[in-house]
DNA sequence: ATTAAGATGCGCT
DNA sequence: GCGCATCTTAATA
């Protein structure tokens, strides 16, 4: 069943983080549809320093995220990983989620485990820039219950060192004993 | 116009 | 564990 707009509105991006753990997250392209439970997440928010756009910072390429809930925001990130993430909250309240992890259930090489970092599981998924902005309520991209019981374990998020004091959050979720999780 | 740094991943030690 | 690839964005001038 595909999660509606009222899920990606709420006002409290870690509640959306933790709920999404268990969630599958599907990609239509050319279609073929390809899939994956989500099984590690992070959330960030304007009120810490680890979010892009920090303290209401509205730039050309945070500006996604300033857009009323339930898109895709998708960018580049050290000039090769495109990073997905999912906006969330009222138009003018800047908060995602970021995906960072997901264990593939259709559609995508198992072989490997090309879905275990933001920056790969992209990339198995099929997900580019062009999907930036892309409502996830439509045919593209999209998230449904799957009914999947999970015990969500929280910890710090990765690679935002230089957050200070915010980078001691434990806004990471995973599904905890899951082997898709990135290390 | 120029430059520094980043929500990473990979290869090598 | 460490360093590099690679390029867009944003801060500075």
């Amino acid at each position: 069943m595909k999660l509606n707009k009222s899920f990606y509105l709420s006002d409290n991006v870690v509640e959306v983080a933790q709920a999404l753990i268990g969630k599958q997250l599907c990609v239509s392209i050319d279609g073929i549809i390809k899939s994956g439970v989500i099984v590690e997440t992070e959330a960030y928010s304007y009120k810490e320093k680890a979010c892009h756009a920090y303290n209401y910072k509205n730039t050309k390429r945070t500006s996604t995220l300033f857009e009323k809930g339930g898109i895709a925001y998708v960018y580049l990130c050290y000039g090769i990983h495109s990073l997905f993430n999912i906006v969330t909250n009222e138009k003018g309240f800047p908060e995602g989620v970021l995906i960072r992890a997901v264990e593939p259930t259709g559609g995508i090489e198992l072989k490997k485990k090309i879905t275990s970092g933001p920056g790969k599981l992209t990339k198995a998924l099929g997900i580019t820039l062009k999907h930036d902005k892309v409502d996830l309520t439509g045919d593209q991209i999209w998230v449904e219950e799957i009914g999947h019981q999970t015990v969500i374990e929280a910890s710090k998020r990765i690679g935002v060192d230089y957050a200070g004091e915010d980078a001691e959050l434990l806004w990471r979720f995973t599904s905890k004993n899951n082997q898709w999780i990135s290390k």
